[in-house]
DNA sequence: GTATATGGTGAGCAATCACTCACCAACGAA
DNA sequence: TTCGTTGGTGAGTGATTGCTCACCATATAC
C-alpha cells in the first residue's frame, strides 16, 4: 500500500464524472472484493465481471491498490461527515434525550450501512486484513469520532443521564459493541438490514445492560 | 479451502508429538499470518522464517490450506472446551451471581486470548477474510455456545437476575459486545493484555449499561 | 548386511499475478 | 485536413505462487 493515501485520491473523488465502464469496473470490483477480499480477486477477473479489458482498469486506477483506495475513501468520507453533522445538531437542539440521541444514531449508521453493505465489507475486510491500511485510517478515524462524539457524551453526562463512568471509558465501551453489534448483523449474519426492533433492543442494551432494573 | 476439514486434522491433532522444524514451521506460519494474512503470506517466505525448506512444509502439512488449519483448528478446540467446562462448573455450583459468572467468565476469555495473540489474529482474519471457513466454523461454534451458554442465560434469567429480554437475545447482545471487547483490544488497539480494570468496566458495561441507574 | 520408513532438501514446474505498451477508434480544435 | 486527447484493447512480460519429485541421510527392523 503506496504512500501518500488521501492525495492520491482526493482528486478523483470530486472529480469529473466517471465512464461507463468505469464505473462497472468499480461495481464489479466491490463485488468481487466484497465477497472474496481483495488479496484474493485478481484484476484479470475484475475485468472479466465488469466486462471490460484489463488495460482499461489500470487506464483509469493506476494499481490495484488505487482501485482499492477508490472504493473505500468516499465511503469513509461520506460516513464521518454524516456522523459529524448529526453531532452539530444534536448541539444545537439541546433537547433530546440519550435515548432519542442513541436511537437516531443506531438507526441512521443502520441505514447507510445497509445501502452500502458490500463496501462495509470490503472495508471492515481489509481493515482486519491489512496492518498498513488500518494504521493509517485508525488514527484518522479516531481523532475526528472522538472529536465529534466526546462532547455529546460529555453533555449527556453533566445532564446527568449518565453513571460515572468517564467519558472515554463509556465511548470506547459503547463503540466496542456498536461495532460488534454491526459486524455481526451485516458480516457475520449477512443480513440485507437490521430492524427497528433490533435497533430498539441495541438501544435498550447500551443504557440499561442486562441486569434486570430491580436487582 | 477443502472439504472434509474436521477429519483432515483430527487425527493430527492428538498425534505424535512434532519434529523440531516442523515446531518451528508452525511458530513462523502463525507469526507470519497473525501479521500479513493468510493470503498475503508465501509458503516461501514461512519457510525461510522458520530455517528450513520448502519442501518440509509440505512434506508435514501437505498444502498451505491444511497448515492454516493445523493452527486454527486446536485453537479452536481449546477454546471451545474450556467454555463448556466452565458452563459445567457453573451448573453444579448454583451460588454464583450473574455478576460473579461474568467476571470469571471475561477473565479466563481474556488470559486465553492473551496467551494465544497470534493464534487469535490469524483466525479472525481468516473468519473475516474467508467466507468458506467462516460458514464452516459458524455453524458449528453457533450450536455448540449456544448449547452451552443458554441454559445458564436461563438459569440466571429464573433467579430473576436478568431482564425481561428473551434469553437469546440476551445471548447475541453480550456476545456482540463481548467480540468487539475484545477485537477491538487484541487487534486494533495492538494489547498484549486486558487488565482487570477494564473487565470491571467491561462487567459493568454489560450488567447495567451506560445509563445513570438513578434515571 | 539389506530393506523400509521417516525427516529433510532444493531445483524445477505450470499457473497465475499485477502491470505495460504499442496500437486503434472517435472526436473536437486549429 | 491534421493534430492532440481520451477511452479502450489484449497480447505480452517478468516475477511470484503453491506444490512436486528425485534424491540424500539417518535409524530401526529383519
Amino acid at each position: 500500500m503506496s504512500a501518500g493515501l488521501y492525495d492520491a485520491l482526493l482528486a478523483r473523488i470530486q472529480e469529473k464524472k466517471k465512464t461507463e465502464k468505469q464505473q462497472k469496473v468499480l461495481e464489479a470490483a466491490i463485488r468481487l472484493f466484497a465477497e472474496k477480499g481483495y488479496a484474493n480477486t485478481s484484476t484479470a477477473e475484475i475485468a472479466l465481471a465488469a466486462g471490460v479489458s484489463e488495460g482499461t482498469i489500470f487506464k483509469h486506477y493506476g494499481s490495484k491498490d488505487r482501485l482499492l483506495l477508490a472504493i473505500m475513501l468516499p465511503f469513509f468520507r461520506e460516513m464521518l461527515s454524516r456522523m459529524a453533522k448529526e453531532a452539530v445538531r444534536e448541539t444545537f437542539s439541546s433537547q433530546t434525550t440519550l435515548e432519542q440521541f442513541l436511537r437516531d444514531f443506531l438507526r441512521n449508521r443502520a441505514q447507510f450501512l445497509a445501502e452500502n453493505r458490500d463496501i462495509f465489507r470490503v472495508m471492515f475486510k481489509e481493515l482486519v486484513y491489512n496492518n498498513e491500511l488500518r494504521d493509517e485510517l485508525k488514527s484518522f478515524a479516531a481523532e475526528h469520532l472522538q472529536a465529534a462524539l466526546l462532547p455529546i457524551v460529555n453533555r449527556f453526562r453533566m445532564k446527568g443521564e449518565l453513571g460515572d463512568l468517564p467519558a472515554e471509558t463509556v465511548l470506547d465501551l459503547t463503540a466496542a459493541f456498536v461495532g460488534g453489534f454491526f459486524v455481526t448483523r451485516f458480516l457475520f449474519m449477512d443480513r440485507a438490514a437490521v430492524s427497528g426492533e433490533e435497533i430498539e433492543e441495541a438501544v435498550r442494551f447500551i443504557l440499561n445492560g442486562i441486569r434486570s432494573r430491580g436487582a
